[in-house]
DNA sequence: CTGAAAGCGCTTACAG
DNA sequence: CTGAAAGCGCTTACAG
């Protein structure tokens, strides 16, 4: 383990002359530890680990051996060692349903680049919608020692997130919550972006909005769906002038029912999950709707890429990634240090795009 | 940091009933060690480790009270102590360009499950394109005594890179290459997915073909470019038959030259990445452009979900990212057992959809 | 099969 | 300011 690649042919060769040459950068060094640079700069252990970690008790002559002896060994700390010694890790970890899904892609990667600002390495898995996986992982991150934990917890609870619960471990929950497990929160509040698209729907003289909402059963699916229903009641009265659709994420079937709908004079549609409004998207265009200006508008949650760059754009609701992100790691550092933070809510906010538009005259 | 939520409140509060009652599920333990364990089983540490471990040398009776200890103290190995002892972390390193692209996304979710499944912990983390994170990524997995790394290599050498060739760290690159670090690596050969395009392009009845291509400094980008170029000698032979645009992934200056092919009579369009396809499928369309059948058919790099979300549906040429995945796990884990495994190319493929169709009549 | 002991690489009181 | 020593939680020869 120490030395993986045996340099030495077990046949010798034919040719003489130095086939030695080859190996040139064969095992420079193992890894050296900070004993080796206690030697090189003949100081003892201890003063170089008070050198390494910055103690202030150091004097200025052991700085500098240490410093130039760790540089030429190409020291670099052991933080399994060090985390030991310490019983802290530096390392949070992050479990998302799904990495694969644009906004878990850009909540993590928000967060890991917090993390990194702040010294703290994160570790992100992606248990894939499988609560299984999800023990698994937070098992694992467990043995690790992380120093707490920041999920976004699947649809129920399951062993190691009562585990989490009852025991000591310091770890918030984020984008959605689980009442059950009694952890502070950072998550969006629909009913801003919400509102403010119901509004420039009417506004711009829609009258009938349908709502395509999913995963009913998870918190956001929920309060995405009752934040719906309160712009509703406030903008646009009247008992016809909203349809709901409930949208399984693996069957198409819906897209009849959206058909319907338009057919019956709704004129916009907002969508839950994002993968909805692009099939809508697809579907609409392809059954010669006109989408935006004088035709269908789509709002859609979740800001992705994609949205931008098709035509016409489409609007968004967006849940701000990057604030939950860093608001979840600085409640997940408060609790790592004894405090007990209340859950806190970003507010939504609508991206108008092309897709936002007039409906069809008269 | 044992225990960090302190329950005791620091100002007596008036009532003097029982708040205790309030503070149930107060640091009920901290988390046991294999001591705690062993002292509960009534055997030594040692005992108590090898049955843990599954060591033969155990007696039944060992067996049984040690895993009855261990069960009902809920005890987790400390893996940061046992890899210390070990020099085995059992983990490995994932570095991504951005986790953000979809086909990352993807590429992390395989290996990581992949690795779940080989018992092995995958740190996943995302450069975002940037050298300097890449190296501070690089530089905490070493830290963190991982076994071995799979990395995306952004454009060129950085001193991290350079020091993992020099030093002994097991090492593959996947996906994109990078001559100078000689080490095993596992990509895609663009080749068989654009030939397949290309020709049934030509069945179909398209005769100019434009091929749009973007990071044309990386390998892949410089490839697939390469793999138009041999399909069209072969399959299209005629000096006006293939055009090339070198595409940015920050500018859409691109699209007025793809306008212009097609006025001229091209009929086709094959994209290097995946963006770039998205952007002209809103595009074209936009612009009154019939994609598939009976007007311009579309074929792309990479599979992305929304790819068969859109309508018509894009064509693409997938690099079986899953296969990338456990081919590069396998190497790595090959490598870190000693040998020196060779690099690897895998096959790619076209999945045609509904954007690959027969030209306009005539 | 089992226990006592050494040691992985660190940090940090403790004396001096 | 510095060195010697203890100890974090484990695994693993070494005797028995």
């Amino acid at each position: 383990m120490t030395n993986p690649n045996e340099p030495g042919p077990t046949v010798p060769t034919g040719s003489s002359q130095g086939i030695e040459a080859q190996s040139v950068n064969r095992a420079p060094r193992a890894r050296p530890t900070i004993k080796d640079v206690a030697a090189l700069a003949g100081v003892s252990l201890g003063t170089a680990s008070r050198v390494l970690t910055n103690h202030p008790a150091t004097s200025a002559a052991a700085r500098e051996k240490v410093r130039a002896a760790a540089l030429s060994l190409g020291y670099q700390v052991n933080l399994r060692a060090r985390s030991l010694r310490t019983s802290r890790t530096n390392a949070i970890g992050l479990i998302v349903p799904d990495i694969r899904n644009p906004f878990f892609a850009g909540l993590a990667q928000s967060i890991q680049s917090e993390g990194l600002d702040d010294g703290v390495t994160v570790f992100i898995a992606s248990s894939q919608e499988d609560p299984d996986q999800q023990d698994q992982h937070l098992r694992t991150l467990l043995k690790e020692q992380v120093d707490g934990l920041i999920v976004v917890p699947l649809g129920g609870m399951t062993p190691m997130l009562e585990q989490l619960r009852d025991q000591q471990i310091p770890f918030v929950t984020v984008d959605r919550t689980l009442d059950e497990l009694k952890a502070p929160s950072v998550d969006a509040d629909p009913l801003p972006g919400v509102y403010a698209a119901v509004e420039a729907l009417r506004n711009l003289g829609h009258r009938r909005i349908v709502y395509v909402g999913s995963l009913l059963d998870s918190s956001t699916g929920r309060e995405r769906l009752l934040a719906f229903d309160n712009a509703g009641d406030a903008l646009l009265p009247g008992g016809d002038a909203r349809m709901v659709i409930a949208a399984p994420l693996d069957d198409d079937g819906w897209l009849r029912e959206l058909d319907s709908f338009l057919d019956d004079g709704a004129t916009a549609a907002i969508f839950g999950h994002s993968r909805h409004a692009l099939r809508a998207f697809g579907h609409l265009r392809d059954a010669g709707r006109v989408i935006g200006d004088r035709g269908v508008s789509l709002v859609s949650f979740d800001d992705l890429d994609v949205f931008s760059l098709l035509t016409p754009a489409i609007t968004a609701i967006t849940q701000h990634p990057e604030q939950l992100a860093s608001k979840a790691v600085a409640m997940l550092s408060a609790t790592i240090g004894g405090d007990r933070p209340g859950s806190v809510r970003i507010e939504t906010s609508l991206i108008p795009r092309e897709s936002l538009a007039a409906p069809p005259a008269g």
